[in-house]
DNA sequence: TAGTCGTGGCT
DNA sequence: TAGCCAAGACT
C-alpha cells in the first residue's frame, strides 16, 4: 500500500526539523504552558521576531502560576514591540483562569480550551496536539497554504475556509499528531512558501494538485482587502529638565489597549490643522512643532503624526492627570511602550 | 459577517 | 516604494 500523507510529511520532519526555542528534542513532548505560550505569541507573528520575546517570558516567568501572579502592567512591558497587544492582556487573564480555576493545568479537551481567553480553533487544536499528542487538526495559515495547493482549491480565502478544514482533518493521523501538527507548519514555512515554493523537495510533490497544473504559486487565492484610510495627528513630547518624558496609560481595550503612550491629539482622517491639535496638548505650555514627523502603518490605517515638543516647569506639575507620570530615557525600556511611541520618543529626543 | 487589532521582514 | 504576509482571536 502507498504511504498516506502523513507518513511522507512524517519521514521528512524526521529529516528537516528545525530546533525551535520551544520545541522539545525529539520524541519529547513540550510542556503544555510553554506550547500555549508559544502559540499565543506566534499568532500572526513571525519565529523570527517571537524567539527572543519567548527565551525572556520562560526565563522569567517559567510556570503558569508565575505568570498569573504577575501584575498585568509587568507583561505588558514584556510584551512591547510585540504587537497585538490583547493577546497579552488576554495571555495573563488565561494564566490566571488556569491557575486560580484549573489548579495550574491546562485542559485536555477541546471545549475545556477553546473556553479561555485567547484561545480559538487554532491555538487550541495546536495545544492538544502538540502538548497532549491528541489527534488535533491545526489549521493556520501554513497550513491553509499547504493544503489549498494540495487539492488545487481555488475558491478564494476566507470562502475556502470550510473545504481546506475538512481536508485538513482528513490528513491528521494517529500515530504521532504533535509532531504531524508542527511538520505541516514547517513544510508550509519552509517549502510551500507563499512566494517560489520549492517543490522539487517537497515529500507531496507526487501527489499535489496545483503542482500539477502548475498554478502552486497562485494558491490560495484571496478576496482583496480593503485599502487602508490614512490618519493623523499630533504628538506631544514634554520633557523635564532631567530629560524626564510625560507619559500616560491608555484605555484598557481597544488600540494599544492598557499600554503607556506619549499624549497626542485625536488620530482623524483628513488634513491636519497644526492650530486645531494644539489645543488639545496635555498641559498649557510653549509647544515647539518639529520639522518631519514619525509615519506608521497599523493594521487597518495608516498614521501620519507631527510631533511637538515643550520643556515643563515646575508650576505645571501639579496639573498632571491621574495616569499620567514621568519617565526618564533610561528607564524607558521597562515601559510598556508600544513601537509607534518609542518611534516618536526618538524622533524628539534627536530633534 | 466583517471590522478590529501591531509589527517587521521580504520582494 | 508599497504591498504582502506571518503558528488568529474577538466582537
Amino acid at each position: 500500500m502507498a504511504m498516506t500523507h502523513a507518513q511522507r510529511l512524517l519521514a521528512w520532519y524526521d529529516r528537516h526539523r528545525r530546533t525551535l526555542p520551544w520545541r522539545a528534542p525529539p520524541g519529547e513532548r513540550t510542556e503544555p504552558y510553554r506550547v500555549w505560550l508559544s502559540e499565543i505569541m506566534l499568532q500572526q507573528t513571525t519565529v523570527a521576531t517571537v524567539g527572543d520575546y519567548f527565551r525572556r517570558f520562560v526565563e522569567r516567568w517559567p510556570t503558569v502560576g508565575t505568570l498569573a501572579a504577575a501584575p498585568l502592567d509587568e507583561v505588558l512591558s514584556a510584551w512591547a514591540g510585540l504587537g497585538y497587544y490583547a493577546r497579552a492582556r488576554n495571555l495573563h487573564a488565561c494564566a490566571r483562569t488556569v491557575s486560580e480555576q484549573l489548579d495550574g493545568r491546562f485542559p485536555e479537551d477541546e471545549s475545556g480550551l477553546l473556553a479561555l481567553p485567547g484561545i480559538g480553533p487554532y491555538t487550541a487544536a495546536a495545544i492538544r496536539a502538540i502538548a497532549f499528542d491528541r489527534p488535533a487538526s491545526a489549521v493556520d495559515g501554513n497550513v491553509e497554504r499547504v493544503i489549498a495547493r494540495l487539492f488545487a482549491i481555488e475558491t478564494p480565502l476566507p470562502d475556502a475556509r470550510p473545504e481546506i478544514n475538512a481536508r485538513a482533518a482528513g490528513l491528521v493521523p494517529n500515530k504521532r499528531p504533535g509532531d504531524y501538527a508542527q511538520a505541516m507548519m514547517d513544510l508550509g514555512a519552509t517549502v510551500c512558501t507563499p512566494r517560489s515554493p520549492r517543490c522539487v523537495i517537497c515529500p507531496f510533490i507526487e501527489t499535489c494538485h496545483a503542482r500539477a497544473l502548475n498554478i502552486a504559486e497562485s494558491l490560495p487565492q484571496r478576496a482583496p482587502k480593503a485599502d487602508r484610510p490614512t490618519r493623523r495627528g499630533l504628538a506631544f513630547v514634554l520633557a523635564r529638565s532631567d530629560g524626564a518624558i510625560l507619559l500616560r496609560k491608555r484605555a484598557p481595550t481597544g488600540l494599544l489597549g492598557g499600554m503607556d503612550e506619549v499624549p497626542s491629539s485625536a488620530w482623524r482622517e483628513g488634513k491636519l490643522t497644526i492650530a486645531e491639535a494644539l489645543k488639545e496638548a496635555p498641559v498649557p505650555a510653549k509647544w515647539q512643532v518639529m520639522e518631519g514627523g514619525v509615519r506608521h502603518t497599523f493594521t487597518h490605517f495608516h498614521l501620519e503624526l507631527v510631533v511637538a515638543r515643550a520643556t515643563a516647569t515646575t508650576s505645571r506639575l501639579a496639573r498632571l492627570a491621574p495616569g499620567s507620570a514621568w519617565c526618564t530615557l533610561d528607564k524607558m525600556t521597562e515601559r510598556a511602550l508600544p513601537t509607534v511611541m518609542r518611534k516618536i520618543i526618538a524622533h524628539a529626543v534627536k530633534g
